[in-house]
DNA sequence: GTTGAGCGTT
């Protein structure tokens, strides 16, 4: 996504990643760019999002073609602040498919041998959650609320999207946002470029209008609301709808 | 509209 029109990786034989955090979930690989653009030749940058929301999770990936670039951005755009955040820069230390890296360059290629890719702990972010409840409890306390954070943004996500049955409103509004960069791009890298800041007034308006309920005046909506149907305030009573469980609530 | 430790995609 974040390559040049391209789909996933494009080439990280003879790359070296940095890895950039701290940054702000709205700064996108055409804001980053720019600035490591400066310090090298950069051959690609990708932003993990969130395979649900879309949403970028804070940190982004840069490739760098060779390393004494690399190293110079490290030095020279780390701690830059960038929309208000001081970024991060460092290389990274595992490679797409979690291979130990040195400097940013996969100095190990995936070694399909069981036992040999142990590392960190595999699908970590993907494991299911009712089996944590006791894993986290007896967890220490910084660690805890490590764990406990991250799980309240998955839980956040997780319930927006058990909502939805098959298709969730929310997924296919962030794809169709994405979708929306087929007009002009400023960068190479045109990954998501959402009208974020420069919000023209071409925006799409959402199919729920602006109908304000409370638009109306209390007397008018009482009056409405009192008189819906004429014979709802028969004198028997007894002609209304079943609607009014309350009979006394029509006195107020 | 929010959040803030961390290591990545067709």
């Amino acid at each position: 996504m974040s390559h040049f029109g391209r789909t996933g990786p494009p080439d990280i034989t003879d790359t070296y990643s940095l890895l950039v955090l701290n940054i702000t979930f709205r700064t996108t690989a055409d804001d980053l760019y720019p600035l490591f653009d400066k310090y090298g030749k950069v051959v690609d940058i990708f932003i993990p999002r969130d395979r649900r929301t879309g949403e970028s999770r804070g940190f982004a990936f840069v490739r760098y073609k060779y390393a004494d670039e690399a190293q110079k951005a490290v030095d020279r755009l780390d701690g830059r602040v960038v929309d208000g955040r001081e970024m991060a820069v460092q290389f990274a230390k595992y490679g797409p498919n979690a291979e130990r890296i040195q400097q940013g360059r996969i100095i190990e290629k995936v070694s399909r041998i069981k036992g040999s890719s142990r590392s960190r702990s595999p699908c970590r972010r993907y494991r299911d959650d009712h089996y944590r409840d006791r894993e986290y409890r007896s967890r220490s306390r910084s660690v805890d609320r490590y764990e406990r954070d991250r799980y309240k943004r998955r839980e956040r996500d997780y319930r927006r999207r058990s909502r939805s049955h098959s298709l969730s409103p929310d997924y296919d509004r962030g794809r169709g946002r994405g979708r929306d960069t087929k007009h002009h791009r400023r960068s190479p890298f045109d990954s998501a470029s959402p009208p974020r800041r420069s919000l023209s007034p071409y925006r799409k308006e959402s199919p729920r209008r602006s109908l304000s309920p409370k638009k109306r005046s209390p007397e008018k909506r009482s009056h409405i609301e009192r008189s819906p149907t004429p014979r709802s305030r028969s004198p028997l009573g007894r002609a209304m709808d079943s609607r009014s469980p309350s009979p006394h609530a029509d006195e107020e």
